[in-house]
DNA sequence: ACGGTTTATACT
DNA sequence: TAGTATAAA
């Protein structure tokens, strides 16, 4: 897991922003009269409560904790407010959530490279802004600098706690600092400025951290929550680093750590610095032996990855103790509302960010009752997408039915062959962008009535919800070559090719407004309306003046429940807008979509006459042959049912037939 | 088998 | 590759 990487180009300026107890947040600005009381977010498991996965500070400090049950926390704190996460086809949602996090992730990408790492979690390289700001204002001609960059810890500075904030504008604009500290502190001015822009447009608070490479920078922004921005200095490191328990090293919560601590007897990262990286290496293998070494150093190469949306989509449940799913209709009814989740999830990406995923994979955890030893690894699967809640379905029970026969062995088919399911999750992944490109090939598959003839769909009819489909699955491939450059940058601006018109006029209004709409905005689409005439607006003037008089410029000023009464209201207005926008009409399976849900267009390679190739334009000629070529692929595929063209198109081939980044 | 549900990544 | 394992929030 540990990949040692090289440092690459020193001074980096990397900062982690994390929301402070995210959940509760999203919860708060929901419903505003709960701010500034005591509450958590309780997943509804009618047992004991419900578990807790997030904690307000005001209930922390009344000595609720994240592990306690609901009916725990209220005997803690009886006050507690506690909130359900929403639930939607009989298990918990977790799109509010996200929709959250994507807006703060459409401010934070402002700035630099931008790392979603996770719902409320962002990496940002701000190196080059932070040269540019050293550039051309020096720190120590800085006369105004804003209070809540004055409010930064700064490791490795005076504790005493009097005059902190002239201590750290000394550190700030002193002459003589190292370049990189300097660099530091125009990461932390642009950092709090950052958290600021955050607050005001989304009334979330979050804390940071400023270091010189990622695992600093996550190190730090735990280290004084909430609302608060650490900076480490280079001096600080080793100080930090020395005492600091080897399990609160990313990477090392797990096993690695427990394995460091009862194997080596490293207790705390200074530890680790007497051993060498051959040792290291030797023990725990060269990759992780040099990350180790490295790790205890301060040293971490790891790249900020400038990824705006999530590599996947998942949705699982599970069913503990008696609640285990004991037949195989039960599995289907819940594999049903996964993968009706799954695909909702799945079409809002591709509407919204021009995405599409290629693979399905089903995850399980199951007993047998005959075996004491009660649980067993089920066997994960998967195979090639299919978009439509219907196919992902189907091919989910499949995936599963196969997972089933292996786990159970050679038969014990029967009746009661006593075993249950407790955990079902199903998952899509290998998401690629679809290009928006001028060169569309689609519209030779729409358009023109040769090519389409000859390429002869497999099956007769086709519903409407796959057609579009396989479109963007077609269209995925073809273009793949020249999107793929910049990575996946999602928000790029489409233009209206053929294939967007297609999906426009098939889809709702949501995906017309979106493809017509300028912003480079990650994937949940904000009301604009609203946001900017209501919210934004409100908020800007009150943060515009708000610097201008002394101590008001604080983040910890929006924190007061009173002092933001006159935005309750309107935060209230806001969020059921929110709501709102995002409420999408579920696809549901009707009775004759399952009875026709053959596979939608279906073209058999081996009956692509070569002709037909050549009766393209040439930059297509290229383009479809290099689709053709690898045979061998498909026979392998092709038994159990037909191949069609998107099965060519895995993606593992992008890698050969892309110019990766050059 | 219970903090549950998601995501990510490395290894094979 | 697909499948497993680990880690984190």
């Amino acid at each position: 897991m540990p990949v040692a990487r090289p440092e690459t180009s020193d001074s980096r300026i990397i900062a982690h922003v994390d929301m402070d107890c995210f959940y509760v947040q999203v919860e708060q600005r929901k419903q505003p009269h709960l701010r500034g009381q005591p509450t958590a977010v309780v997943q509804y498991n009618s047992w004991k409560g419900g578990g807790l996965i997030a904690v307000g500070y005001e209930a922390r400090k009344d000595g609720v904790k994240r592990s306690m049950r609901g009916d725990e926390a209220k005997k803690v704190c009886p006050q507690i407010q506690l909130v359900q996460v929403p639930v939607a086809r009989g298990k918990a949602d977790l799109t509010i959530y996200r929709n959250a996090g994507s807006e703060v992730v459409s401010i934070l990408a402002r700035k630099g490279r931008c790392e979603r790492a996770s719902i409320d979690e962002v990496y940002l390289d701000l190196t080059e802004a932070a040269e540019a700001m050293l550039k051309e204002t020096p720190l120590e001609s800085l006369e105004s600098i804003d209070e809540e960059v004055l409010k930064s810890h700064v490791l490795g500075l005076s504790v005493n706690g009097n005059d902190e904030k002239e201590i750290v504008r000394e550190w700030l604009t002193r002459r003589d600092a190292d370049h990189r500290d300097k660099l530091l502190a125009c990461g932390a001015i642009i950092v709090a400025e950052l958290r600021m822009q955050v607050l005001r447009e989304t009334e979330f608070t979050c804390s940071a951290g400023i270091a010189h490479n990622k695992m600093l920078a996550k190190l730090a922004s735990g280290m004084n929550k909430p609302a608060q921005q650490t900076i480490v200095t280079l001096a600080s490191v080793k100080g930090l680093l020395e005492p600091l328990p080897i399990k609160k090293m990313k990477q090392l919560g797990g096993k690695l750590g427990s394995s460091l601590q009862t194997d080596l007897g490293v207790d705390t990262v200074g530890d680790l610095l007497q051993f060498s990286v051959e040792k290291l290496q030797d023990l725990y293998g060269s990759n992780t032996g040099t990350w180790l070494w490295n790790v205890a150093r301060g040293i971490s190469g790891d790249e900020v990855e400038g990824r705006l949306l999530p590599k996947s989509h998942g949705s699982g449940k599970t069913f503990p103790g008696v609640r285990a799913l004991k037949t195989v209709a039960a599995v289907e009814k819940w594999l049903k509302e996964l993968c009706e989740e799954l695909s909702e999830r799945l079409q809002l990406d591709l509407e919204t960010n021009k995405r599409v995923a290629h693979t399905l994979t089903l995850h399980a955890h199951a007993y047998k009752s005959t075996d004491t030893d009660s649980h067993k690894k089920f066997p994960s699967k998967s195979c090639p997408l299919r978009y439509g809640a219907g196919k992902i379905l189907e091919d989910s029970v499949n995936l599963f039915q196969a997972g089933l026969c292996e786990f159970l062995g050679s038969y014990m088919n029967s009746a009661d062959g006593g075993w249950g399911i407790t955990n079902l999750s199903v998952t899509a992944s290998k998401i690629v962008a679809v290009p928006s490109g001028t060169c569309s090939i689609t519209k030779y598959f729409h358009g023109q009535d040769r090519f389409h003839a000859s390429l002869e769909p497999s099956d007769e009819k086709f519903a409407p919800e796959d057609d579009n489909l396989s479109t963007s699955m077609t269209e995925s491939r073809s273009a793949s070559h020249q999107t793929e450059i910049g990575g996946e940058q999602p928000q790029i601006t489409h233009d209206t090719s053929s294939f967007d018109q297609y999906e426009t006029t098939c889809k709702d209004e949501a995906s017309a407004n979106c493809s017509t709409s300028k912003h480079h905005e990650p994937q949940p689409r904000l009301p604009e309306k609203e946001r900017n005439t209501n919210d934004g607006k409100r908020s800007y003037e009150q943060k515009r003046k708000a610097p201008k008089e002394k101590g008001t410029s604080s983040i910890l000023r929006f924190l007061q429940p009173s002092s933001c009464s006159s935005s309750n209201q309107e935060a209230k207005c806001l969020s059921s807008g929110v709501q709102e926008a995002f409420g999408m009409e579920s696809e549901s399976l009707t009775e004759s979509q399952n009875k026709r849900r053959t596979d939608s267009w279906r073209y058999n390679v081996d009956d692509i006459d070569q002709s037909v190739v050549e009766e393209l334009p040439p930059e297509l000629q290229e383009e479809v042959r290099t689709w053709l070529r690898p045979q061998k692929q498909v026979k392998a595929n092709t038994e159990k049912r037909g191949s069609s063209i998107a099965h060519y198109f895995s993606p593992n081939k992008n890698e050969h037939t892309n110019p990766k980044k050059s």
